[in-house]
Formats: C-alpha cells, structure tokens, sequence
DNA sequence: TTTTATTGCTTGACATGCCAATTATTAATA
DNA sequence: TATTAATAATTGGCATGTCAAGCAATAAAA
C-alpha cells in the first residue's frame, strides 16, 4: 500500500472529515444530522413518498431507512401514516418542525459544498464529479 | 439541494458503493473487512506500535480503535501485549493468521484501487486525489 | 515532593449502515 | 379460486463511528 495505491483510503477520509464536521455543525444549527438532513430535503421535495422510494433514493437498505424514520418521528420532524391504498405501504410527511429544520440546515450544506469547490475551476470539479459518479455507477 | 450543489451527497455515496463492495470481497477472501484491513495494513509495516498510533494513523477516535482491536484479537489476527516502559500502553502485534490474511487482503483492495483509475489519466487522478486531500485538509 | 495535569485505554449510550428472518398484504399463477 | 410470489416494513444481530465519563499511570508544576 504505497502513497499511491491509496484512492479508496482518501475517499473513506475526505468523506469522513466533510461529514463529521458537518454534523456538528448541524447538529447545532438545525438540530439534525447529515444522514437525516438527506431525509428532509428528500421530503421536501417529495412530501408524502414512501419508505421504499426514500430507500432508493437516499440507496440505503430498508431498515435503515426504517431506523432513520424512527429517530426523526421521534423528534417530531416527520409523521408516518400508513397508506390507504397499499396497507403493507407508509406515507411519511413533514411536519411544521421539520420544514424549519430543513430550512435551517439547507443553508449549512450549501456553504459546505461550496467549501469544497473553493480554489478549484469548474472543469475541475466537473472532473471530480465525473470521477465519483463512475465510481458509484462502476460498484 | 440541485444536482448542482451535491458533492457532498456523491462523495458519500461513491464512498458508500466501494466500501459495501469491497468488503463483501475481503470477507470472501481474508475473512476481514475493509476497516479491519485498514488496520492490519498499517500494523505490516509498523508491528507493535501502539493503540494511540494507530489511532493517529487511521485518524479515528481512541474509542474506535479500542473496538476494532477487541474484534481483530477475537479473530486471533492480531494480540495486544501491554508495554513495559508505560503501563498504561498497550502494543498491538499481528499474528501469524494476521500475516496471512494481510496478504489475502493486499491484492483485493489493489484491485479495487485499480478499478477506480480506470478510464482516466494519470493527470485526472492526479487532480481527483488533490482535491480530496484538500478536503481532508480543510475539514 | 506533593499536588495537579495529562495521557492511554476502556466503557457505555447513541447514530448509521449491513444482512437475514419475520409479518402482513398484494399480485401472479396453476 | 386456491396456492404461490413478490413486496413493504420491521426486527434483531453485528460492524463501525461519535462523544462523554472513568481508571490508571506518567509527567509537570507548585
């Protein structure tokens, strides 16, 4: 393992370092976590989807996502309700709290992202894009 | 959040991808996980050190290690054998089976290393791994 | 030298993932 | 239609991290 056979060792940390900080920071200023701001900003857009299409959407596994719904139900930033239609199926919607939580924390990711296109030119972070997406399409 | 402002979000989840599959190869082959390689890796070429070291190394919290050592000694990959100059210390030493799983492990993740260069040039992974680091460096 | 910090490691409570197994319900097929 | 699949969620067990608190032992300061 040489300096340069490293690539998944420097994935793993940036990743590692940009989340860590992150939380705290929302943690602080929205009261949530990353993982769970990726919930909210899901239902902001789809309000009322289901677990399984928040599952495909975030790529996590079904029970995680059933692990993640309980902890911000039990925050009170989203409702489950089960479905009419479908009675295996569970709507989830935002509630009151948790639109201002997402538009606490949006803001907060947003300067993060930004931090990290800083001193970089837009071909190079275009780069840097096309790099991890085929990573995630490749795996 | 557009698709413009998710680097963060893409940087997890390509992360993600890797590592879900990496591990599912190395628990095939050495019966290891990527974390767990992580650490027998640095112990190949620094036998002995210390929890605090590997610690630093990994950039992990002490806790963390402490975990990742208990399951390793389960596994009888590695034992601790507390230092005679500073009581508190304690230095970690692979074992036979750790040599061998090390080894097992080391043309996987080379493999997997290899895998993610492919298709770009050596400038493009050149600047892919300069902004990670920078990442890592400002977070 | 005695007191006070600091250091090295462990433990416990929690968040986030995985997988495999289970339950209920809906869909498909014989 | 009766049986068999597949699907939506949940649960439980494990790995990996965080943080905060605690214990022992060493180092620094009074």
């Amino acid at each position: 393992m040489g300096k340069n056979d490293r690539l998944i060792f420097l994935l793993g940390h940036a990743r590692h370092r940009v989340m860590t900080s992150l939380d705290k920071s929302l943690l602080k200023t929205a009261g949530i976590t990353s993982a769970q701001s990726g919930v909210l900003f899901y239902l902001m857009k789809n309000n009322g989807c289901l677990l399984r299409q928040l599952s495909e959407a975030l790529m996590l596994d079904g029970s995680a996502i059933t692990g993640m719904v309980d902890r911000l139900e039990k925050k009170k930033l989203i409702k489950r309700q089960s479905s009419t239609r479908d009675r295996r199926a569970i709507n989830i919607y935002l509630t009151e709290a948790g639109h201002e939580a997402t538009t606490k924390a949006l803001p907060v990711v947003k300067k993060y992202n930004n931090a990290i296109k800083k001193g970089y030119s837009s071909d190079d972070i275009h780069l840097f894009r096309r790099i991890l997406q085929s990573i995630i399409d490749h795996f």
